[in-house]
DNA sequence: GCTCTTGATAGTTAATTTCTATCAATTAGG
DNA sequence: CCTAATTGATAGAAATTAACTATCAAGAGC
């Protein structure tokens, strides 16, 4: 097999016609030059150029495999372009997966200051339940996932973005609404309802309704927070969610409203999770510092977690 | 730069995803392929392969890159048929070059054998003056010469072909058609036509003439056989001229007659010439080979000198 | 005839590639 | 839970390749 560097010798003496001039333009010493050209003619079984003191030629097929030699060693150049056009910090797609309860309402409030400071970067998102997306992210069909903390699996990194207050929603004549602030106490007697299982949502809010005595509904669940805030609204029970979720889609709407905990309201943190050993964790670790700075600025709600400085 | 070796282990482990696996099937040790896949990374400075003990992925940077090496590997293989090719015999084209005294009488003798035994042969065909191709074919712009010899040229090499007799011409109604062979006396009083200078075949009719005692016209010079014929048909002088264009134009026609020489005839040899150094020197030697077994069975008129046997 | 230039060869050195031995970490099986 | 097997990585040594310097023979130009 040539080697690149013999196809490189092979092209120059092409161009030069001359076995001094052609190891001066690959700045080795005419010997080399020489020994290798020769070595290449041995290797391939062939005679490629035709020499003697006075003058040297190509031959035919000298002529064709220096042409070869030149596409590959262009070829060759090429990945390295690549290599470097890959370097540039999030310029290409991340596969993104997020939970139901997360994405929807998150990713909205920092796409437009993510795709203003880094135009080529493509985010292919997929929603999906938990632990599908700890499978895909696992397989390698995605990257990276947004996705409630914490997560134990010894094959996976994370790194906490915000903590994210859970609220109180209600239909708006309901006796609790004139209340600014509830008191666990208050919802005694009164019924959850609840994203069906699966979602880690739906764990949180069952903790929580027993760690308060309230009854949590196993006869109807949601199968979204929409269909749940639906529920919620014909007066089928209150409901617990999430404070971002609350400013997207219940606070300019008035068939619910929605009121905090008084005093430390439970929550739930929200991370980035990727795999153990990926090529992309600096790529991600950039990605988290510019979200936290744009959530700071955008979600007083929540409780930013991560390290915003640059 | 990347070298094919290495690009040949990353090809190995984005196919196998293994590199165990992949070490086997590139005949080499784990430890190697491992460090080579390393050393790439490092001269690209990119991850090419996302590695953990219990799987091992291409990253987008490495997929791409290993596709492109797939392309440049298979490039280079290529150029192992080309040179394989190029070893095959008498299946390119060969440039020749041919006095004009030689060309048009000799090859179609031996064309149709030629094409028959080496379909694959092309045979580019310049007629021109001595010198200017004697010229070319120093200067690489063609590659063999047809040609009479001998010839003097420290650069050239050349084999004897066929030794080809000259024959008088003379109008069919001359004195001497009578006579079945030409004692050179019997040329005493008569005017000799010849080529112009410049032609090899003009010299060797000078020096004939020379030797008999005969004129040799300066007053009327041909610039071609067939110029020559037709002066000799009109009782301008007679000429001499070589056996094989004798067969081909002058025997059936009855403008002029031919006859040969008593005893030894002058003749001349006809052989081929290259370059010393040229690469096709064995193709060129199987060549004349094929032209003497073809002339041996298609013209009795010459007398074949070069080797016959295969 | 002498000097300069050419591509080639020989011996040596430097660089690269490959090996063996071994490691720590992970997984599978008992 | 423990042990054995397997994984990719590292270190040092050996083998191979590429490059150097010194020099050669041959040819061209003056």
């Amino acid at each position: 097999m040539p080697s690149l560097q013999q196809l490189r010798y092979l092209v120059a003496v092409a161009d030069q016609l001359h076995f001094r001039r052609a190891a001066e333009s690959c700045n080795v010493t005419q010997p080399t030059l020489s020994a290798q050209i020769k070595e290449l003619e041995m290797r391939l079984g062939t005679s490629l150029v035709e020499r003697s003191r006075s003058k040297v030629m190509m031959t035919p097929a000298g002529k064709e495999i220096a042409e070869r030699g030149r596409r590959i060693l262009r070829e060759v150049a090429e990945i390295h372009t690549i290599a470097k056009s890959g370097q540039s910090v999030l310029s290409s797609v991340i596969r993104i997966g997020v939970v139901q309860t997360v994405g929807s309402y998150f990713l909205p409030l920092v796409i437009p200051d993510l795709h203003q400071e880094y135009p080529k970067l493509g985010l292919y998102i997929r929603e999906g339940l938990p632990d599908v997306l700890l499978r895909s992210l696992e397989d390698g069909a995605l990257d990276l996932l947004f996705f409630p903390l914490p997560v134990n699996r010894v094959e996976l990194d994370s790194l906490s973005l915000f903590r994210e207050p859970i609220q109180v929603v209600m239909p708006w004549d309901h006796r609790l609404a004139q209340e600014p602030e509830i008191d666990p106490v208050m919802l005694r007697g009164e019924t959850i309802l609840s994203l069906e299982p699966g979602h880690r949502l739906h764990e949180l809010v069952r903790s929580i309704s027993e760690d308060y005595g309230v009854d949590l509904s196993h006869d109807y669940e949601g199968t979204s927070l929409d269909t749940l805030r639906q529920m919620v609204a014909t007066g089928m029970g209150l409901s617990l969610m999430p404070a971002l979720y609350v400013k997207s889609e219940v606070a300019h709407q008035d068939i619910v409203v929605a009121r905090p905990f008084r005093g430390t309201a439970p929550s739930r943190t929200i991370g980035m999770v990727w795999r153990k050993g990926t090529s992309r964790e600096k790529e991600f670790r950039l990605l988290s510092a510019f979200i936290c700075r744009s959530l700071t600025a955008r979600a007083p709600e929540i409780t930013v977690l991560g390290d915003v400085s640059r």
